[in-house]
This record gives C-alpha cells, structure tokens and sequence, in this order.
DNA sequence: TCGTCTGTTTAGGTTGCACTTTACACGCGA
DNA sequence: TCGCGTGTAAAGTGCAACCTAAACAGACGA
C-alpha cells in the first residue's frame, strides 16, 4: 500500500509487524543497534542515512525511490543527474511540478526515446 | 561564461574580481565572516549552505542552479518536488540521464505544455 | 610613517546528524 | 521462577557542516 501522511517510523514499523519480522532481527539486517530503530520506528529520531532506508526498503518490499521520500530525502543518484546539467533540469522540474502521474509517465517514456535514438 | 571544471571557490574569486568588489563587501552582502569567505574561496573550506550560495549567485550574476550545482548541491525547492511523486520522477531523470540540453529543453517545452492543459 | 585599504593566518567554536552502549521492564512458555 | 525474547529509556560518542574573532602582513596614498 501507499503511505499517504503516515510518518516513516510509523509506516516502517507496520510494514515490518506485517512481515513478523522482529525489531532486533530487523536492525541486525539493516546494520543498526535495536534501540536506534525503535526510536526511528517511534518517530522519535528521524530516518535514517539514505543507505539504511534502501536496505529497509528491500526488507519490507517497498519502492526505494518512495521510501527515500517518506523520508524526506532523494537519492543522491538523482541528485547528480540533475548537477550534470542543472538549469535543463532545473527548468524542467519547475514546469513538471504538479503534473498528474501518468503525465510524468508520458514524459519520462519520451525522454526513454529521446535516449534511445 | 560556464565552468568547465573549475572549482566553485576559484569560480567566484574570479566573477567577483571581475566586478571589483571587495572581499569584505562581498562577505557583508552575502552575510559571512572576510574570514569564511576568504577560506572558501581558495576551496580550503567546502562551498557555503545554500542560501548563501544563491546571495552569491545574485551578486555576481549567475545562474542559482547553475552555482549550486558547482558547489555540489541542488536547490531543496527541486528535492521538494521530486519527493512529491517519486517513482515517477525517478523513472524520469533515470531515463533523461545523458540526455542533450537541447533535448532536455523539449521535454520542459512538454511538461510546461502538459500544465497548461 | 601613519593610517587605511587589501586579503590571509591561526585558532578556534557551535550545531546537528547519525548513530551506540548499557541497562531495564515486561510477557510467556518450560 | 527461571530465563528468554520482546521492545524501550537514558545518556553519550564521533564527526562533518558551517561558521567566527582576533590578529597580522603587504600595498598605497596623504
């Protein structure tokens, strides 16, 4: 499912309940002490480092890109993209904000061919 | 004129010669210590947060995205919109990745059309 | 040669992020 | 009631980002 305002501790935490997956074995997987998630799983100390957030994301079968915006951040891939040609992009994303997902379907599946070519 | 390789601190050393302001002025509009600035400009420190950048960017008249990017960064209001729908987004600049200017232009060119609608 | 520019050196400092360690309290099955 | 597994509370660590104040050195004009 989708996470519409939920909070990423909250949402992580019944993401991983869901999986019966246990806080400890959890944290193991990620690289990080248990308390540490319990207070991120809490919303009581933000989300972690961007690394940590994937490997949660690939625990709880969830999209990185989404999760990464769950919390709060980008993808430092995407972000160096956009350094390689900044004013285009920059351009670009002003004039894209807003518009409805199959928009942005239609314009990244032109942009697919335009590589293409 | 652009900047190739050049490092961000050696970049508006030389604008800011360029235009004859002192380092002092500069530092005062921008709000920073001569010292700060002094030191970032010879890139012994890292470029300066953003806001700072963008001041920087007014003063000697370029491009905000353009600066920012050299100084390894990207504008948060761009973050913000790519968090907005981030699969979408990401499918799109993974799929951009490379792309000419030129072709980047044409796909805003849609975006923008695509808002107007 | 004094005052006043220029930029620079030295030597810090603060704040916040991204975590850890240690210890604890509860429930539950054997 | 032992001990094990669950999650939690409190405190602290390491480090990088971002920045400062004070003092100084050289050039230049009065």
């Amino acid at each position: 499912m989708k996470a519409g305002r939920e909070k990423f501790g909250a949402f992580i935490r019944r993401e991983r309940e869901a999986k019966e997956i246990g806080l400890r074995e959890m944290a193991k997987k990620i690289g990080v002490s248990p308390t540490y998630l319990s207070k991120v799983e809490r919303d009581e100390f933000p989300p972690p480092a961007e690394d940590k957030v994937r490997k949660i994301a690939g625990i709880i079968g969830q999209d990185a890109d989404e999760l990464l915006a769950l919390a709060g951040r980008v993808a430092s891939e995407l972000t160096d993209i956009i350094r390689e040609r900044p004013r285009e992009m920059a351009d670009f994303l002003r004039a894209a904000k807003g518009l409805t997902a199959d928009d942005m379907a239609r314009l990244a599946r032109q942009a697919q061919r335009a590589k293409e070519k």
